[in-house]
DNA sequence: GTTAAACCTGACAAGTTTGTCAGGTAAATG
DNA sequence: CATTTACCTGACAAACTTGTCAGGTTTAAC
């Protein structure tokens, strides 16, 4: 149960971004030059991690000079859920018994596995969590994840829906 | 947040040897072989894996013929967090932030860091449920990890042990 | 004792992730 | 319209993880 540097790195930026937008004017970019001097991260790569912000609909980019990136909603409506789904490649609920490179071709649980619903709920229990934590609350210094309202689901549930649903 | 390989093919191998103490005979093993068989991995990657988890009292080895591996105690008493802290490596509190191969020696959020806690919370809050999950519950079918009770601690909570908090 | 079946171990090849590089293209200022 | 400042992109080197290999050592049965 790792957090991959492309979801460290990249929520990193997007703070960055969420600072930017509570303490400058309205509108105003961040170069990202600075983000990647703040963060300490090469260019290159903060442009990389915005790159694939950006085609998520989380950033946008303001080009020419004075140009630069913002965020593309306001801070307290984008969840924590939503930037690591991004982010981190969620395994999707069919791929959950496929991603491992096992020298079998066929999983060999998929007749009354019991791994694969615990992987599955497991997944879906902390996005669950993410998806009640705008980055806004991840600015001004700690917030404790333990003391979020879980809200148990039933068993038939809806399918969960692709944008974050943020509650303050 | 992945979960990795060795966490997943880890807790199969311990999955099999909690169906044989439930099924076999009383002190029972299981043969690496075997395991690798059913589950399709190689007899060396089984056995590596038995490694790591024998050296930290999971399983414990009978040598020489008639030999091989059981768990050192009943299923009901290992929990999945148990489990998964030795194969995962989980990062303690002070290497969360050391984790990553930034370029900047110390991590620049060393002071005002939004990101520790949260990340100290996450990883405290997901192992606060599987501390709950006793691998006997994985075998049979399916559990839904969403209806696992969850005691919202305080603040001022005690280190959490080492060993599990298994609570059937 | 001998043998066979099992576990133990360190080194290493293959694959994936991570982060960089070099060279683009687009837009606003003067 | 030239220039500067910025964003865009694909290819690639380094680092880490994953899984294998080859050869050990230990133990129980006969």
């Amino acid at each position: 149960m790792k957090i991959t540097a492309q979801e460290e790195y990249g929520l990193r930026c997007v703070l960055q971004l969420a600072r930017e937008e509570t303490q400058g004017t309205p509108g105003s970019t961040l170069l990202v030059r600075d983000i990647a001097e703040r963060e300490g991260l090469s260019v290159a790569y903060v442009e990389k991690l915005l790159w694939t912000l950006s085609h998520s609909g989380i950033v946008e980019s303001v080009r020419g000079p004075k140009g630069g990136y913002r965020l593309t909603r306001s801070c307290h409506e984008i969840s924590l859920g939503e930037v690591m789904r991004v982010l981190g490649g969620i395994p999707s609920e069919e791929e959950i018994c496929s991603q491992f490179t096992g020298n079998h071709d066929t999983c060999v649980h998929h007749d009354g596995c019991g791994l694969k619903p615990v992987w599955a709920s497991i997944t879906d229990f902390v996005h669950s969590v993410f998806d009640k934590v705008p980055i806004s609350s991840l600015l001004n210094g700690t917030i404790d994840v333990r003391f979020v309202q879980i809200t148990s689901r039933n068993s038939s549930k809806p399918p969960a829906p692709a944008g974050a649903a943020v509650q303050s």
